[in-house]
DNA sequence: TCTTAAATTTAGGGAACCCCTAAAATATAT
DNA sequence: ATATATTTTAGGGGTTCCCTAAATTTAAGA
């Protein structure tokens, strides 16, 4: 199984961070803007960045950006699919608008267990994209029939 | 305000197997048994508790057993509020059985904010006794009107 | 009661995480 | 090229949770 990894909550959000700014708006991410964006110091940023590229799940060059691997593209998708799955459930059932049901879910979406979330996905019939228009991505074990 | 309570999520795990020992079960709440059914050590169970001890959300005495205080009472039932809450959400929905839906409420229950909780217990009538029979305990900002 | 077994607590550590400041190194823009 | 901005090292610190081994204390049996 080669790497044993555990993402720890607070990993998982520089994952989702550098995730939705790599792959979804095609940024470069800089440790001051992560920093700034999660309020902790730079020098904070580089260390965890450390530990996330010593889990395989991203390449790191002293002073130049983070670019996720195979492994941390996965794990970010797994994460962001637990999120949108979740604030689909919000809004649909609390009428949440899409900030607020971003804003529960951010607290929870590490927490949930895939096979919850596939539920949930399977009572609103497998939806594709959530309350604000991303992609929800799919999950093999989650069957449509 | 007193003392400032912040409670961990392990924290959490204690105040409400305590509290289901004590007010729901009548039963002396024995180091040992914490421990068994914690899966961790006698000697770790006596440190938590002392922390709680110095939260003030429980009395101890050396060698004697534990009581929750008015605030570890309140702190309790406000956790098992979420839990009990987010089991009528999973068996509704999810079509959970109990064992399940504790299973992930358990999970979560921590980590939902009470607002978010509040919105569930309206979209379900604000339901008086979960999956499992036991009660629901009330919020007053969960206004049934 | 006395003694022994069971339960509980101290003492003394250790590991994982997350965060910080100050100082050095590197990159970039002028 | 050089000044400025960014990033990284170095060196710590605090919290939380957990453990083992050695006391204590309680409780139960003889």
């Amino acid at each position: 199984m080669g790497a044993e990894l555990s993402v720890t909550e607070n990993e998982a959000k520089y994952l989702k961070l550098i995730y939705r700014g790599q792959c979804e708006e095609s940024t470069k991410v800089r440790t001051t803007a992560v920093a700034k964006s999660l309020g902790v110091r730079p020098a904070t940023v580089t260390e965890v960045i450390q530990n996330l590229s010593e889990k395989n799940l991203l390449w790191y060059r002293r002073y130049h950006g983070v670019e996720l691997t195979k492994e941390g593209i996965a794990e970010a998708q797994k994460l962001l699919r637990k999120h949108r799955i979740l604030e689909i459930l919000f809004t649909d059932i609390l009428k949440y608008n899409t900030q607020r049901a971003c804003n529960e879910s951010s607290k929870l979406d590490y927490h949930a267990s895939m096979s919850l979330i596939n539920a949930i996905c399977k009572a609103y019939g497998h939806p594709e994209i959530c309350p604000c228009k991303k992609v929800i991505f799919s999950d093999p074990k989650c069957k449509k029939k």
